[in-house]
RNA sequence: CGGGGUGUAGCGCAGUUGGUAGCGCGCGUGGUUUGGGACCAUGAGGUCGCAGGUUCGAUUCCUGUCGCCCCGACCA
């Protein structure tokens, strides 16, 4: 990618939010644009880092079996009437209608009924079960407040899985599954994340946990026992018989030592059972040819959520302490390295382009800083500004084949050729 | 929806006790620079959120309205 091109960087960071320093960065350098309370738009480096995480989502519960499907977004009223949820969602305000001489169409806010109506169609018979099907798309809520950039918008990619089971205990072992897939998938990411024990609130069902970033950005406030890694929700407090929902379904007997902090919810699972299953009749013919509901299972991660966290928790600071930019890890960050030349220098402007072609035709991740204009300093800044890892600046000290390669978070840095540069780049 | 704030150039902000606006950064042009956010010259860019009212005259005062941000109810 060529930065000139893009209209990223080339700003003096000014009055950075100082509860959101990340987005507050990218918003004034252009890599995020704002269009209301909670819509925005991506520049390519925070769209490809949210593909990246999209991409870890896809391969690893495609690991655990599960399988990718699309439904759509716009969606007819019919299902949602079905479900009966369509009174409280169109009432409270959280999902958007339009009207048209064709029928009313709903803007999904979530996809239990789009699943239910896929599934029904597939999963007759108990032979075609258990299974979890999931989708990655967009989103829409009309938050009644949108808070934090991207934490709460009215518009975002969610990853939403549903399991389908024959009974309760195959509901347990799929929840189960999706789960760790989750604990892997955060990791991956380089968040890490706890799963703690939540209200199954509005979702209804059993038994329910929220994979929880401790943050102070967050909204959230659980009480976490940090030795047993054990937590839970505070508004699980306000449940009648708590202490017994723990015991029962957690094993959790005493929660006098819980500490209470802040959190930031990332995800969210839930053991459904048959209620879903009843309101929209999603059956299948079991073994003795009678028809059984399902027992389902639903799990979701923010996808532009974990982008916003992971963004925040990868903020660097300058020897002032001000927040100056980002550092993203090599493994997911999009473009590996950026190559600053010396613009006045007729020669290493060439090097510098044949460099960039070459690394573009071996499929590394690559910004070549190609303004004219832009001084040299200013170029290395914005290094930082889009959290590119490595750094190569092509001018005086560049001498034949060799190349200084730098790591924009400890300043260390190395000489290689060409061919070790893309050796070494490749195996991220 | 309740409480608090805010709205002036792409971004960040001044300012006008009422006489139609400035600064820094960015952007265009010419030139000097170039290894950690350079400089000189010159230029472009604003119905001061919107609508009413008061006034000879409103961006400024009054009323209303809308957008955005923060705290609460909701949630990935």
């Amino acid at each position: 990618m060529k930065l000139s091109q893009t209209g990223m960087g080339s700003v003096k960071l000014n009055n950075i939010d100082e509860m959101y320093p990340g987005q507050s960065i990218l918003l004034q350098t252009g890599q995020l644009v704002q269009y209301g309370a909670g819509l925005f738009g991506y520049n390519t480096v925070p769209l490809l880092l949210r593909r990246k995480i999209e991409q870890i989502i896809v391969e690893t519960l495609n690991k655990y079996g599960c399988i990718e499907v699309l439904l759509p977004t716009l969606q007819p009223d019919t299902i949602w009437k079905n479900s009966g949820r369509y009174d409280q969602y169109v009432n409270d305000g959280t999902m958007l209608i339009t009207e048209s001489s064709k029928g009313t169409f709903c803007l999904a806010p979530t996809g239990e009924e789009a699943m239910l109506e896929f599934a029904r169609e597939k999963l007759k018979s108990y032979k075609n079960l258990p299974v979890t099907y999931y989708q990655i798309g967009e989103k829409f809520r009309n938050e009644i407040r949108t808070r934090g950039y991207l934490l709460r918008g009215k518009a975002f990619p969610m990853l939403d899985a549903y399991s389908f089971d024959v009974d309760a205990e195959g509901m347990a072992k799929s929840y189960e599954n999706v789960r760790n897939a989750f604990l892997e998938i955060f990791e991956k990411i380089g968040l890490d994340v706890i799963p703690i024990v939540a209200d199954n609130g509005a979702m209804g069902g059993k038994k329910s946990e929220e994979f929880m970033l401790i943050s102070d950005q967050g909204e959230d406030k659980i009480l976490y026992n940090e030795e047993k890694k054990i937590g839970l929700n505070t508004e699980i407090l306000e449940k009648e018989n708590y202490m017994e929902y723990l015991k029962e379904e957690y094993g959790i007997e005493d929660i006098s030592d819980f500490k209470e902090i802040r959190t930031m919810e990332l995800g969210h699972i839930f053991q459904l059972g048959t209620r879903y299953s009843e309101m929209m009749n999603g059956k299948y013919t079991d073994k003795e040819g009678k028809e059984s509901l399902y027992y389902m299972g639903c799990y979701g991660i923010g996808v532009s959520r974990t982008l916003a966290a992971l963004y925040e928790q990868c903020v660097i600071k300058d020897n002032k302490q001000n927040p100056c930019g980002f550092y993203l890890q090599e493994k997911i960050a999009p473009y590996k390295v950026q190559i600053v030349p010396k613009m006045d220098d007729e020669e290493k402007v060439k090097i510098a382009k044949d460099l960039y072609e070459t690394l573009q035709k071996e499929g590394i991740g690559v910004i070549l800083d190609d303004r004219d204009n832009v001084n040299i300093g200013a170029k290395i800044k914005d290094c930082k500004v889009l959290g590119t890892p490595n750094l190569i600046v092509i001018g005086d000290r560049t001498e034949g084949e060799n190349l200084e390669l730098e790591n924009t978070k400890t300043g260390e840095k190395i000489t290689v050729t060409k061919l070790e540069l893309i050796q070494k780049l490749r195996k991220n």
